[in-house]
DNA sequence: CAGTGGTCTAGACCACCGA
DNA sequence: CGGTGGTCTAGACCACTGC
């Protein structure tokens, strides 16, 4: 189960082996306490407690004294807004199987987006529209325009379960480094409401992307998320040097 | 030095000890190691620990394997906490002007909002409801608690022109250094449209924020915020990490 | 009542760093 | 080499929760 000889420390193997646990579904409801880990693990408490506690602040897992542990299933993904985040990475944190269902992958022009890119309008652009969905429901409307002479090898690429920068970055060598945003609110249309299956009284985030590599600017994007399913979270500190706890 | 009867946390207790030398001045520059604080308080290493964790956590405090333990010497300017905030400090700057209504100003005891920061059910709290305006017109509600044991001296200020932090480190020298958000979409309730005078079809930004200075949790705030006349954005870079700053 | 997490102790071995 | 923090063990008592 936990390997003592390998240099990985035993709390974060354990912790990685509960997060294992926890996206394979082995814990639908309930999940099994401090004492029951120390048992089953061979650990000690204080091992325990050390891989829990990031599980816990997290918000994976739901612990309270006296009551008993549950899966924390907060029907919404926490995005932190401190690294390039993919969508795709911080559904699958929390626990959930992402998936996506490809409603546009095309080569076209268009003015108004290759503006924002800085391109000429009749520039070719690779368009991926996709409906983002965490457990088979619903999570976001996402669409990107990547210039073509870029992004055509994604062309035939199956995206239904992969991100979007993995394969960018796999196919064309290409990393985005750096981006900026724009988050909005807005109250989706009618249309998108449909598309989102979501509540009538639902308000929605509208993020647009703006992303660069090596200076040039590659990626043009709208997401539309849940506002009931999605929240961003950021963390700021005055403190230079600041370190951000791993994992 | 420290109270072994006391219901506190023996760790908590020696955090807040430590930081109060390390305002005192005590440690100009380095900083006893864990051993040597297990000798003069007279506890454990694993209490040293949980006491450290929070300060190094903060960056109040640097410490690395084999090297002598340091104070991390945080930038001595000024609060940068104000990015959201300060948004409404740039309306000023591009011309237009930004009132407040007070709508409460009081001090009260809200077990929810103590909760939050980590604070007895019965602790009262400082609370400032406002609704700010740029221009006259209605931008946002916005609605903070902070513990009056520090923050009654805010009581019978003035803030209908004026920030919260600037009088908060002008009448009580506490600066905020750390703070965490939660950035969500909302549809507002029929009172809170109203009260903002926002058209029907308008999504708001509710907006969570939790302030701590030199590690303890002194502002818990909401603020709900137009969505039809704000943005929130973020930047990212490889080299500098996120940087969020209003438009 | 049994089980939970929160706190605390008193040990131990190790990798790392600077003198 | 001595001191640092990182990890780990094997205990213990307590407050709290739900049955």
């Amino acid at each position: 189960m936990l390997d003592r000889t390998h240099p990985t420390p035993l709390w974060r193997q354990l912790q990685n082996d509960l997060i294992r646990r926890l996206r394979a579904g082995e814990f639908t409801d309930t999940f099994p306490g401090e004492l029951t880990l120390v048992d089953t693990y061979r650990v000690s408490r204080h091992t325990v407690r050390q891989a829990l506690r990031h599980l816990r602040e997290e918000g994976l897992v739901a612990a309270t004294r006296g009551r008993q542990p549950r899966v924390a299933h907060t029907a919404e993904v926490v995005q932190p807004l401190d690294t390039l985040y993919s969508l795709f990475a911080s559904v699958e944190a929390t626990g959930r199987t992402q998936t996506s269902q490809v409603r546009v992958l095309d080569i076209r022009a268009d003015g108004v987006i290759a503006d924002q890119l800085d391109l000429e309008g009749s520039t070719p652009l690779l368009h991926l529209e996709r409906l983002r969905l965490a457990d088979d429901e619903p999570l976001a409307i996402d669409r990107v325009w990547l210039p073509a002479a870029i992004a055509a090898p994604l062309l035939d690429a199956d995206f239904s379960r992969t991100s979007l920068y993995a394969v960018l970055a796999d196919r064309t060598g290409t990393r985005l480094d750096h981006s900026s945003e724009n988050i909005r609110a807005v109250i989706p249309t009618g249309a998108e409401r449909a598309l989102l299956r979501c509540p009538a009284d639902t308000a929605c985030l509208s993020i647009h992307r703006r992303g660069e590599s090596a200076g040039r600017p590659v990626e043009w994007r709208h997401t539309l998320v849940r506002g009931d399913r999605y929240t961003v979270t950021a963390e700021f500190s005055v403190t230079e040097g600041y370190q951000r706890r791993p994992i």
